[in-house]
RNA sequence: GCCGGUGUGGCGGAAUUGGCAGACGCCCGGGACUUAAAAUCCCGUGAGGUUCAUCCCUCGUACCGGUUCGAUUCCGGUCACCGGCACCA
């Protein structure tokens, strides 16, 4: 009988369909295991072959551990708010509603030809008003716990997508999204308080099972770093000047200050500078020229620093009262620390290249580099000196005794700073979440009720973006005008809508109660699915979506919505599939883009489902090859051949071994990750099979068991045609035992000093000395062996004996 | 510059704690079947040497060095590529 794939996958999605094989309820009696992949944008152009590699991973992943007997929840849903689908309308003068349900009706069918095992009864769409008014809702409670404010800012600005963006949405100084130029504009925005949650941010990763690269790239992007705050005044002056340093144990050797071109006690000591006018130009050529500048050198360390000595102005270092200029740089940024640093070239690589440049005094206050060539920033052998009562301390030491110094003085502290900025929450676009705030002139801004949500977002008759950096919503009046609901005067509606990370930050939680009409999901069933048990998606989204939802989780746990902290108890990330020359599969090169859809009318799923996990290591990149597909054709082929094979039951003694040890590769595979490597362990297995020729039904099933995560269709239709009863997909996986997982009769290799010189076989967990006698024995060896002088012998069992001779 | 990762045949890639490098597959070559082709099946396939052939030998996991009976794996150094960060005090 010919493989006819078309004709089995076509049956075969629509038994599991019919019998709503995937649909999972809260089953107490089972052990639950959530399963989450990454939500698709969908975009106009449909998927590529790239797209479904992790979502049949985890396919495989949720298949297995459901025949291992766990509720497994794996849903599906659209992420469809966002920019492309905004500027797709606007170019063809349609809604961008319409677009969305066009867009995601194509993703759908797209997706459930791969056959995946997903339970569509959860589907949810960010767009829908059901679902955007929890997100308005999880916005209002952050701003009534203080975590979400408005302030006047220098913003991200894209000039194509006229639109503020994140600070993790510029790349390269450039649009992440189209690649225009980023400019800085000043504008009042949105923003969220995540730097009140970096600390937690970076403890809640300590314990989860997240790759390491996930986990350094976050701690990275976090930024903490302990120091300590310190003051130092202003000669003749109230005034003081505080400091972030990570290196109080070099305070010594301080011998000026810098602050940031914006720093506001510029203003304060208008009166006493000398040369105002000539830091207020420095000033305003720091601002215009800082952001396209950064981006002309490739290293910025070496970048020639400039600035301005503040002239009338004295600093006074607090430990030693010696009087020390202070100046203007740009090389001391605003937005970090205090804007203000004391300068210790001597210890510090940018310190010390103005140091050069001003002819400024250099001192070493740490021994162990050689100061007149260029700064000594080593903390592990330092030892301080010219320091006063710090002399002969290692740097460690030095800064307990310094932080304990400036702390009974009352002239500093302890401080940890984190580089994490808060986010930037305000998009002046139409395709997003309204923002549910009122603002009254006489309250400021207040929160809609909580009853008027969802706050729907209203039909307008353009919704292109505007020059002038305000929303399309503006332009409603009567949308726009409403009545504060305070103190019921006049009042307007915020017009900036949310950015796309809003929908994605809290998704997870909305699939374990898709309809809740009362709440964003019930307590109960957060606490029955939440933390998601395996979470893969892409390294790129490591420093946005997963630090924004991770947020947003233990926010909503610190708020009582549910009791976990941590959202994801694991994370994976897939390597990119790439286009055949290497390049990588875009839009912006259309000849590149494999498009799934005509793989599976040639291929069929199973052998698609099988090419992209057998094209190599999961984690890694790999180019795409429509040549390989062969392959995995010829093996789903091979397979369908064994019902011909198979014939009555029990075992065949010549394949328990490889059966027992195909369990266990698949078995361990799987849960490693290493579907490659257990399609490999299938494909020996078959042709072991077809050497053997000889297969019972029993084995058969087994096979069929191991095959169906990865090939479910073919599995099922085997499964069925060999008399198997139900559903495979939902029947139980199965078990290996280890003593037969072991030959009786093993080759080793004899070495003679470390050189495979003989290979023999030997009765398997036999003794060294056994091992090595046997060896010995061999006609070759012996002759090999024949007037030398033996030295060491070492044998492992099972795998070789070597022997040394002089 | 800093942080992380990677480097293995013509190609994608394998290789528990250091233990037979190249599993599995693609491509390619040879053969069988066929009127022929496709499909399928069988054999070969890291490089070099030697041999009629089997055998056998040498080299080989980016490069240089080290530890070890034994290194793709561990250590030190170098180079290349990929990803992230970017004057964060």
């Amino acid at each position: 009988m010919a493989y006819d794939f078309k004709l089995i996958e076509k049956k075969w999605q629509a038994k599991w369909n019919e019998e709503k094989a995937f649909q999972v309820t809260e089953d107490k009696n089972k052990q639950k295991y959530y399963v989450l992949i990454e939500f698709p944008y969908p975009s106009g152009q449909g998927l590529h072959v790239g797209h479904p590699r992790p979502y049949v991973a985890m396919d495989i992943v949720s298949r297995k551990k459901r025949m291992e007997g766990f509720n497994v929840l794996f849903p599906m849903g659209w992420d469809a708010f966002g920019l492309p689908t905004e500027n797709y309308a606007i170019k063809n003068k349609l809604h961008p509603k319409p677009v969305t349900k066009d867009n995601i009706v194509k993703f759908k069918r797209q997706l459930q030809a791969f056959g995946l095992s997903l339970d569509w009864s959860r589907e949810v769409d960010t767009t829908d008003p059901e679902y955007y008014k929890w997100t308005q809702w999880i916005f209002l409670q952050l701003f009534k716990n203080n975590l979400a404010y408005k302030k006047e800012m220098a913003v991200n600005w894209c000039t194509s997508c006229k639109c503020v963006l994140a600070n993790e949405e510029v790349v390269d100084n450039g649009c992440e999204r189209c690649g225009s130029e980023v400019v800085r504009r000043e504008k009042s925005q949105w923003m969220l308080k995540i730097t009140a949650y970096a600390q937690k941010l970076l403890d809640g990763m300590e314990n989860l099972d997240f790759i390491d690269r996930v986990k350094t790239q976050t701690a990275n992007w976090l930024g903490r770093s302990v120091g300590a705050e310190v003051d130092f005044a202003i000669k003749d002056s109230e005034n003081k000047l505080r400091v972030f340093t990570t290196r109080p144990d070099t305070l010594f050797g301080a011998t000026y200050m810098v602050i940031a071109p914006e720093h506001p006690i510029i203003n304060n000591l208008k009166d006493k500078i000398e040369n105002y006018s000539e830091i207020e130009a420095y000033r305003n050529a720091a601002l215009k020229k800082s952001d396209f500048e950064r981006s002309e050198l490739s290293n910025i360390a070496d970048k020639e620093k400039t600035g301005v000595e503040i002239s009338g102005i004295k600093a006074v270092n607090p430990v030693n009262n010696q009087e020390i200029p202070v100046f203007v740089s740009d090389y001391v940024l605003i937005s970090y620390g205090t804007g203000a640093i004391m300068a210790v070239p001597g210890h510090d690589e940018r310190d010390y290249a103005f140091a050069k440049t001003f002819g400024l005094p250099i001192i070493e206050v740490v021994k162990g580099g050689d100061i007149t060539e260029a700064a000594f920033t080593d903390t592990e052998t330092g030892i301080l000196v010219n320091s006063g009562f710090l002399d002969g301390l290692e740097v460690d030491e030095a800064k307990k005794k310094i932080t304990e110094f400036l702390e009974d003085k009352k002239i500093g502290e302890e401080k940890i700073n984190y580089k994490l900025r808060d986010w930037v929450f305000s998009r002046q676009r139409y395709w997003g979440e309204p923002i549910p705030i009122i603002i009254c002139d006489d309250c400021g801004f207040v929160a809609l009720d909580e009853s008027e949500l969802p706050l729907l977002l209203p039909d307008v008759e353009s919704y292109e973006p505007t020059d002038t950096g305000e929303s399309p919503l503006s332009k409603i009046t009567d949308w726009v005008k409403c009545k504060c609901p305070k103190c019921g005067k006049d009042a307007e509606r915020e017009t900036d809508t949310m950015p796309q990370w809003a929908g994605s930050s809290w998704y997870f939680l909305r699939y374990c109660d898709p309809d809740n009409k009362d709440f964003l999901a019930s307590k109960e069933k957060l606490d029955y699915w939440m933390p998601v048990d395996w979470y893969n998606g892409g390294m790129e989204h490591t420093t946005l979506h997963l630090l924004y939802s991770r947020f947003w989780a233990l926010f909503l746990h610190d708020i009582g919505v549910m009791s976990c902290p941590e959202p994801y108890l694991k994370r994976t990330s897939h390597g990119m599939i790439l286009a055949e020359d290497g390049g990588k599969m875009s839009k912006s090169r259309p000849e590149s883009i494999v498009n799934p859809d005509d793989v599976i009318a040639e291929y069929g799923a199973d052998t698609f489902r099988l090419y992209e996990m057998f094209i190599g290591d999961f984690e890694k990149s790999t180019p795409w090859a429509t040549s390989g597909m062969k392959g995995c054709r010829r093996f789903a082929e091979r397979v369908y051949g064994l019902i011909d094979i198979a014939k009555g039951g029990g075992v065949t003694p010549e394949l328990e071994v490889k059966f027992h040890r195909t369990i266990k590769k698949v078995t361990h595979d799987i849960d490693n990750l290493k579907m490659n490597t257990a399609i490999a362990g299938l494909m020996t297995l078959v042709n072991d099979i077809y050497d053997n020729n000889s297969l019972t039904i029993d084995e058969l099933k087994i096979f069929l068991t191991l095959l169906c995560p990865f090939a479910p269709h073919i599995s099922e239709e085997l499964w069925f045609l060999a008399g198997g009863k139900g559903l495979l997909s939902l029947g139980n996986w199965v078990d290996y035992d280890e003593n037969k997982t072991k030959e009786n009769a093993v080759e080793i290799a004899v070495q003679i000093n470390g050189r495979v010189r003989d290979k023999i076989i030997i009765e398997a967990g036999l003794s060294s000395q056994d091992a090595i006698n046997t060896a010995k024995n061999s006609e070759k060896v012996k002759e090999l062996l024949n007037g030398k002088t033996i030295v060491k012998e070492i044998a492992v069992q099972d795998k070789l004996v070597n022997i040394v001779v002089r």
